[in-house]
DNA sequence: ACGGTAGGAGACGCGAGCGTTTCTTAGCTA
DNA sequence: TAGCTAAGAAACGCTCGCGTCTCCTACCGT
């Protein structure tokens, strides 16, 4: 004797979203499902069924797409990151070079305490162990993130307001250094003030001409 | 009928330790099993059972002292915190301002390295979402590491070497934070002639007195 | 030397999430 | 408009770790 019929009543649940979605509008739900979870509860208690439910999907859609946790995990981050580390964004050639770092840390700031930054945390505590998810990790976010830095600082060169020898990855890695050991190894939040504090006596010193 | 009679070669695993430890030293075993499992598989699969295996004892053992994981965790790591994070350690007095952070700088990358610091970098990740380690990580690692690097930086300015406004917490932190985006967040080594670089051409000259 | 306490080992039932499968049906394509 | 593919939803058997409990016995105090 096989299983009574299922009353079909029961399967269409609480009248909600009867649209079904596809393709890209399907997974741009699922990697919004993803982040939100890896915001919320981290990547350690990270379920694909979770997502599924959060992105009122099955677990078999999922499955489908991307094989593991990990896969679904960078697919999500690849493509939500390119919207969302732009660093530099709106920073125009007029701006001075110690304004421009000041955007920049807010900027980093901004990113971090949002959503995508808690995944960032929870995905980045996982690529000790994971390879694969550290090297995704670093071209979508580190890479970025150096050149960003790296070109201000140029620019401040042919200002004339920062020191050729200045214009170097180590003294570039300082801004972000100080922000995201605070933000992610401390978990303390960063003011304007304090972002303006790190640009005024630490990092514009160093690059000030003579 | 009740199940039969265990055989009792079976239940002394292999000949091995008939040693039964009790109180300090069983605990010690635990921690270490909590630090090193925390290393090489992280926090989020950590298991009570498998520390206990690995610490050769049983579940109850564990359960008996400590409720929760949190709670195991937080102490294997306040137990441990002590021996391991003496980051001044062997700078004499004679030594340089400019040496001693070197030396501070190879003392934290030594231990972010280690068994000790794998276990950090995977409960720094969980800290965000648990105040109660966020504060006992603090108490126990960031806290000391803070008052070291800034009574070495007011030794400084007794000897002359550093400007009294430069004794800054601040500027204290400019090392360690180079330090941690590197290890922690970017997960990359770090060499002696990095840390040097980091405070010959970053540090010092925020230091010197004009 | 003897008994109480606690250590080691592991069985137990439980619940959660896995990855698969089944089923109905929405939405695209021919 | 018919037919095919895949979406949404959930049931399934499975494994794993949980926290408890039981068992035997090593250790320690008296």
């Amino acid at each position: 004797m096989t299983a009574a019929p299922v009353d079909f009543a029961q399967r269409v649940s609480t009248d909600a979203i009867r649209h079904r979605r596809r393709g890209e509008a399907l997974e741009d739900a699922i990697y919004d499902a993803v982040v939100d979870e890896l915001a919320q509860i981290g990547y350690a208690a990270f379920t694909i069924e979770s997502v599924a439910t959060r992105a009122h999907t099955g677990k078999a859609s999922i499955y489908r797409r991307w094989p593991t946790k990990q896969d679904l995990v960078v697919a999500a981050f690849c493509a939500k990151a390119g919207e969302a580390f732009d660093l530099v964004g709106a920073t125009t050639a007029a701006t001075t070079t110690r304004d421009a770092l000041v955007h920049v840390g807010r900027r980093i700031c901004a990113l971090v305490r949002g959503g995508v930054g808690e995944a960032l945390r929870a995905v980045g505590a996982e690529s000790s162990r994971d390879a694969e998810l550290a090297a995704a990790l670093d071209a979508r976010v580190g890479c970025p993130k150096r050149e960003a830095l790296l070109g201000l600082l140029q620019r401040g060169v042919a200002r004339g307001e920062v020191r050729p020898e200045a214009a170097d990855e180590l003294v570039a890695e300082v801004l972000p250094a100080m922000l995201l050991t605070r933000l992610v190894v401390q978990g303390l939040p960063v003011s304007d003030e304090h972002i303006e504090r790190i640009v005024d006596n630490i990092v514009m010193p160093l690059l000030r001409p003579a």
